[in-house]
DNA sequence: ACCTCTACTTTGAGTAGTCAAACTAAATAA
DNA sequence: TTATTTAGTTTGACTACTCAAAGTAGAGGT
């Protein structure tokens, strides 16, 4: 079994290779700014990754996953998101306070209870911020949807919020912005940088291009 | 803060001197036995963590805890007992099963969940094995009980059970032998070892001194 | 074709935890 | 009292993970 170590790169290399541009292949700087490690201590256990099988490494052109890594990090996503979602529904938890919680309980449940949290939530396809939950079989929905930043005017239902900070997302729930909601993009000064949005029948807000970058939205 | 593996120590050194005879010192082989590590690594050990202050050791003589080490056990107690009282009651694992599972998340769950969990079960007094569980203080309840194996014939109640081996705690439900349960001590047979013993109304069942040496009883 | 900069790799070192095997203090037996 | 046994200690080695700092491959700029 991977220790909660390899597991955290695996689902780090899994997570950015959806991302990445030149196929699945992660550069090696992304792994090292994404978990806060050093290059050196990256190149080192991409090494140690490869000779484990869980991923293919070529010196200086990155790292895919190959087939049990993947397997691998689709556990350790769907440990993660099943987790913040019995935190949120059961535990009654802050979904603006589960992601923490939850990067260190993904390593430490077993896979009966996790079963058993499955069923108690009635196996739910998404956690509390809307990223999909993969099967325990390793399938997992992969919509995609555009940031509320690349859109234009119009009445959009937000399907995801794609960043874990936590002040952040204490600031979208005083909007009530989370997944699900129906919300109007008004207008947006491209210049200024800012968009201006109505959620349900409150005031508008405005918010910036950078905050909006997070909020991935379905038109409706 | 104390690593899993630190709070492991802790917690087996508190456990072991309440059963020590010599004050609270317990012997170093009894932390090895106990934790199913070598005896070389134990001594390692132990210097690192008086070195930390959890602990006061005499080389040959043994450890005791200090003041910020047993602080630390009853926390790890404390939280190892809620969690199995959280699985058995809210999650409706078998209370033989649920032992493994809190000695990991007992390193996992953070100070914020524990007070959920103590919360959603109203603050409960002992575990689901009887043992009791430590105030978010540190105050623990140090009544003992009897063995069932130590007792003449008479009517008691099972207050608690001091084995973690999940078979032997499967064969106590098939009995229906858990903590509050009425029973009644028939007979005895001090040659054969062989305790005679009447669980409600059910049929008489035979248990070993080994085995009723376990279970922990209340006159009544 | 050469230079430079960036991203990556290598090296050397350190922490935390562990074991096997050699050694020793001290309790117990002779 | 001396010898033996037991419990505990020391030593040397190993795995897993990490960093800082020195070194390098190769993409892009001139
Ligand atoms: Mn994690
Ligand atoms: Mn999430
Ligand atoms: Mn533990
Ligand atoms: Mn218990």
């Amino acid at each position: 079994m991977p220790s909660s170590t390899v597991e955290d790169y695996l689902k780090a290399i899994f997570q950015l290779s959806r991302k990445s541009t030149d196929g699945k292949r992660v550069a090696l700087g992304a792994v090292s700014e994404q978990l806060g490690l050093t290059a050196g201590t990256v190149t080192t256990m991409m090494k140690h990754l490869q000779s484990e099988d869980f991923v293919s490494y070529e010196p200086r052109r990155g790292v895919t996953l190959r087939e049990s890594g993947e397997k691998a990090a689709l556990q350790v996503l769907r440990r993660h998101r099943l987790i913040e979602a019995f935190l949120v529904d059961i535990m009654k938890l802050d979904w603006a306070d589960v992601h923490e919680e939850a990067e260190i309980l993904e390593h430490a449940i077993s896979d009966k209870l996790i079963q058993r949290i499955d069923e108690m939530l009635g196996h739910p396809s998404h956690d509390p911020h809307g990223d999909p939950i993969p099967t325990a079989t390793g399938e997992m929905d992969n919509a995609t949807f555009a940031a509320l930043a690349d859109v234009e005017s119009g009445h959009y239902q937000l399907m995801r919020v794609s960043r874990d900070d936590s002040e952040y997302l204490k600031w979208l729930s005083s909007h009530s912005l989370h997944p699900g909601q129906a919300l109007q993009l008004v207008s947006r000064d491209h210049f200024a940088g800012v968009i201006t949005l109505k959620v349900a029948d409150a005031e508008p807000i405005q918010i910036g291009e950078t905050a909006a970058q997070a909020l991935l939205v379905k038109k409706c």
